[in-house]
DNA sequence: CTTTATTGTCATAAAGAAGTCATAAAAGTG
DNA sequence: CACTTTTATGACTTCTTTATGACAATAAAG
């Protein structure tokens, strides 16, 4: 799952060269060369965060960020700001108003980028690719990979998200249909017990690690993998 | 990562020059054509590097250098700066305020683009192309030379630029359309699938190595290669 | 201007996964 | 325990995805 990372900067040049970074970073841009059109993108689609100029023509960073906070649909978004070093006062009062967190200018790209990972980290785990380690297996959603004590587990695509998805919600019980939501996507008229095939298929394919019994049935609701 | 360089250069055709230069040189050029704009661009963010010309309207050289230098945010940026030949008081000047390299008028491209490298190397050994060597396979991306136990390989243009990118990014998937936005540029309207075929040709290439499965597929997500 | 190397595309083969269904097994109920 | 409901499992077919070889267009070299 890749990030939609909305920017919010009036000068073009550095705009780019947020996007492009961002882009190579794996994240997805959408550019914004002032507040009242950042409006106009978030009311179509939520972005994932928000990265604002706090220096803008029209309206102003505080009050975009007002606005954004204000509204319920939206209150959740997490924001960086960009300030000029001497902004102090405006640094205050944008985390005080909400902002997740600030950034003065100038600034490198990569410490940008590790911002971002971090306020995503916090507020939206499952965006950010982290190896999730449960009981010996260790799953790393960037490589791709699946292993338990270093020894490397063949797993299949489906098996693999399933599991993933698990992993991120342990402790957790899912239906049939809030697994297909999020694994098949919601478009999806797959059958609620093709959920049951698959997780067989992971169990099978947990066995070679002896954790075939990571995920449990709850009986007319749904499954669960317990963390510990 | 690519690293960003800022190009200062009051000279439009030679800015240009610059800029395609290191463009394809698989650098990110930021343009300005004298230091009043540099200092904004440089406020805002962070170059990886300043290409810098002693002659400007407005704002010297030296005086920019100077400002650059006398900032804590951004003592640190590395610079080359371009002198016409017979400034050689200037030269001297510029290495004493903090340049680190200079070239003098006229220059060749590659003779440039060698010395940032060399400058970044020194720097900032992340943004330059090092040799690497993985599983016995040893890949210069400078002298453009593939080797397997010192023994050299013959290696098509394109599959090495794949293999060069695999090697830099070990362990990690990556879609076809990811592996397209770097080898071929995010401009191209290439086929997907022509990736497949370049990993094919690589690995036949790579099996003169007992090397050819060093690049794994993984089904419905694209390719990686496994550095152990 | 030839000759050669490289590239991107396509058609087809091969491999791998997915979804469904029938049936067995297990769990819950009274 | 007999009966009902739910889940597990294996088999099968269909659908996708990837590998591969051939080819024509293009670029590079001589």
């Amino acid at each position: 799952m890749v990030a939609n990372i909305l920017i919010v900067e009036d000068e073009e040049s550095i705009l780019e060269l947020i996007a492009i970074n961002l882009h190579q970073a794996g994240f997805n841009p959408i550019r914004s060369l002032n507040a009242e059109y950042a409006e106009n993108i978030i009311s179509e689609a939520l972005p994932d965060l928000i990265i604002l100029d706090w220096m803008l023509p029209g309206m102003s960073g505080v009050e975009f960020v007002k606005r954004v906070r204000g509204n319920s649909n939206t209150k959740k978004v997490p924001i960086i700001m960009l300030t000029a070093k001497s902004d102090e006062s405006n640094k205050l009062k944008g985390l005080d108003i909400g902002a997740d967190d600030y950034m003065t200018k100038p600034f490198s790209p990569k410490e940008l980028i590790a911002r971002i990972k971090a306020v995503l980290r916090r507020k939206n785990p499952e965006l950010v690719d982290e190896p999730i380690s449960i009981k010996g297996l260790a799953l790393d959603p960037n490589k791709h990979l699946l292993q338990y004590n270093n020894k490397t587990i063949t797993i299949g695509p489906t098996e693999f998200k399933l599991l993933n998805f698990f992993m991120k919600n342990p402790d957790r019980v899912f239906s049939r249909n809030q697994i297909l939501d999020k694994i098949w996507g919601n478009k999806s008229d797959i059958d609620d017990r093709t959920v049951d095939v698959h997780v067989k298929r992971l169990r099978d394919t947990l066995k070679v690690s002896g954790q075939e019994s990571l995920i449990k049935t709850i009986r007319g609701i749904g499954y669960r993998l317990s963390k510990d």
